[in-house]
DNA sequence: TAATATAACTAACGCGAGTTACTAAACCGC
DNA sequence: GCGGTTTAGTAACTCGCGTTAGTTATATTA
């Protein structure tokens, strides 16, 4: 039970004027006058009583609660989503400081039925949301887009209108790809970050094939095989590779997690990285540069996503100008040791 | 612009009894006779209408947000707060949930005058605050305790009244350093997390010397370096002790991330782990079980830290019984391959 | 049968702001 | 000195809900 704290009205009483002209005051109403002097004694009095506005008072009269969510949706990536969500949280919530917003979190489980965060909207406790790995099955999302609620989706959807941000997949793939075409690797193989009902892993594999068709490579599905999320599957999925009568002398793993196991799987085989096998990752999670060899990988801009995210929401929340209402992110090729050629010592970058 | 929601009187209308009644049934309120069929009328409208209450106007007629903040101070130990972050977030977030409350999140800078946080308070966005990570010359936090704001601290503060939780940070320091010396090991070295500034810092080392004391090893202060949060740090450090005389033949690093950075320097001097040095880390970083050799670590409780936390702000916040005012939570030794003896194969666990 | 209790509701106030419509005083030109 | 404008400020309504203090009608008791 705090003490309480100071109303517009104390502050009002203290100046000797009325609560509306601390209002205008406080809130620099345009096209209000209000002389310098009585400006000057509002002021001073809403400092002396430490006057913060009630954030509820405020959204009642208003209709703005000033605040967005963040939900997330975790799925079966948990890991990934791990790496990831530091830095795109960080990014989120300094856009959002910067536009004079709060940021409510909130997590939703697996299972269509899970609506903790329609709350988050339909109570009124933000002003729109940031809904990163929706499921596409998620039929609440487009119902509130319908109702006008402001939404913003990290990673696309496929078939969906809703506003989103995502990671260029289709380019960071290409990439690496073109990375280790450009080392003289002709069969290059595919570990692809998940199954492909992700539109993530459909975009990587996509990412992979055009490298290999600007090549002029032939694609070879037996090349291909499907991550899901885990080193483990990373792992079965080299040996798998590994086993082929003429394996690939390249992978692009499209998962820095999933490239732990494959990069374990071809360990065991004896074999040595790069020399006998080159290998691309895909997220640049912290440990990609401390694995030995440091794992050559395409840096997602987890920041960058935050902060487009959280920018976008707020423009539609505004409604002033038009907003773009997709946006691809560009990501980088971090050359490390693990395909050859030059990359810095061990450990570093 | 979302169209408009139904309201509490649209129920009362629907069901064609007065607005008091509909708040009556809705929120159970105890001792309230209500006949049941009337009380299925009401819920039958709130449901037709798909009435959710306005948080705004309900915390304003009742003084509680039923949101909780969460703080981040980051300090420089970014790498490290990056891997705890997520599960930690998750335990708030999840017992949250439980608990029927929405969990605020905000980044505190660096910089004695950054108080965004402050605001979270005093403008009544949330009940109460969980602060990871405080600074202790932030005296903010004192004066919104003494104005009775709920508060609990993630990190212990030295001559700190407030509420805390923390990792029994001695303890899990003595469980790594017997273990080496359950392994023979006599001259056992030591680099810490941070500066002794940290009381994580000291209390790591108090473990250190606690274990070597029962041990009956002597305490020497050669064998003692600092780190600061990177693996360069560590590197540095590592190389130091490597370059002593009689160099210690295991190494308890109080993080892994510092651990790293050790790793590498004794990869460079052509050492190997464990047969030259072994190793424990702190923290059990998601990297820890792929590096190789697969790190030996202390490994924080980071998703019971966050529900402990929450569960302790929430005690505070309802006022009904006393509250344990702080919290040691146990850590657990994990037992891989960086120091020898029996652990898992590569890359499991 | 009158007095009292109980069940089942409701009218009306207050929470702390934003905001619209209004007013009183000062100024201005003629 | 009179209508008209500008300046500076305010009274009063609203937002949606919790809650207290009633108010009826019916059941129970003396």
């Amino acid at each position: 039970m705090p003490k309480k704290q100071a109303t517009s009205q104390d502050v009002a009483d203290l100046a000797g004027v009325s609560r509306t002209t601390v209002s205008f005051v406080l809130n620099n109403v345009p096209g209000m006058k209000i002389s310098e002097e009585t400006r000057q004694r509002v002021l001073e009095a809403a400092r002396r009583l430490n006057y913060y506005p009630a954030s509820a008072a405020r959204t009642l009269a208003s209709g703005k609660t000033k605040r967005i969510g963040l939900v997330l949706c975790e799925q079966r990536d948990h890991l990934m989503a791990d790496a990831f969500l530091p830095a795109f949280l960080r990014g989120v919530s300094d856009l959002a400081r910067q536009e004079g917003y709060r940021v409510v979190f909130q997590s939703a489980e697996d299972g269509p039925d899970e609506t903790a965060y329609v709350g988050l909207l339909r109570e009124q406790h933000v002003d729109g949301l940031i809904v990163s790995g929706p499921r596409s099955d998620d039929f609440q999302l487009s119902r509130l887009h319908e109702e006008g609620y402001p939404l913003v989706l990290h990673g696309r959807l496929p078939d969906c209108a809703l506003p989103f941000i995502d990671v260029d997949n289709v380019g960071g793939a290409r990439k690496a790809v073109s990375h280790l075409v450009g080392l003289r690797h002709r069969r290059i193989g595919l570990i692809t970050n998940a199954p492909l009902s992700y539109t993530s892993s459909q975009d990587r594999l996509a990412g992979y094939r055009q490298a290999l068709q600007e090549a002029e490579l032939p694609l070879d599905d037996d090349l291909v095989r499907y991550g899901e999320f885990s080193p483990e599957s990373g792992r079965r999925a080299m040996e798998s590779l590994l086993a082929l009568p003429s394996p690939p002398s390249a992978v692009f793993v499209a998962s820095d997690v999933v490239a732990l196991g494959a990069m374990a799987a071809v360990r065991e085989r004896g074999m040595r990285i790069p020399q006998d096998v080159a290998l691309v990752g895909f997220d640049d999670i912290f440990l990609a540069a401390y694995v030995s060899p440091p794992l050559t990988t395409v840096r997602l801009p987890a920041y960058g996503l935050g902060w487009a995210a959280g920018d976008m929401l707020i423009r539609l929340i505004s409604e002033d100008e038009p907003v773009e209402r997709q946006m691809l992110l560009e990501s980088e090729l971090v050359i490390r040791q693990s395909c050859g050629g030059s990359g810095p010592a061990n450990g570093q970058t």
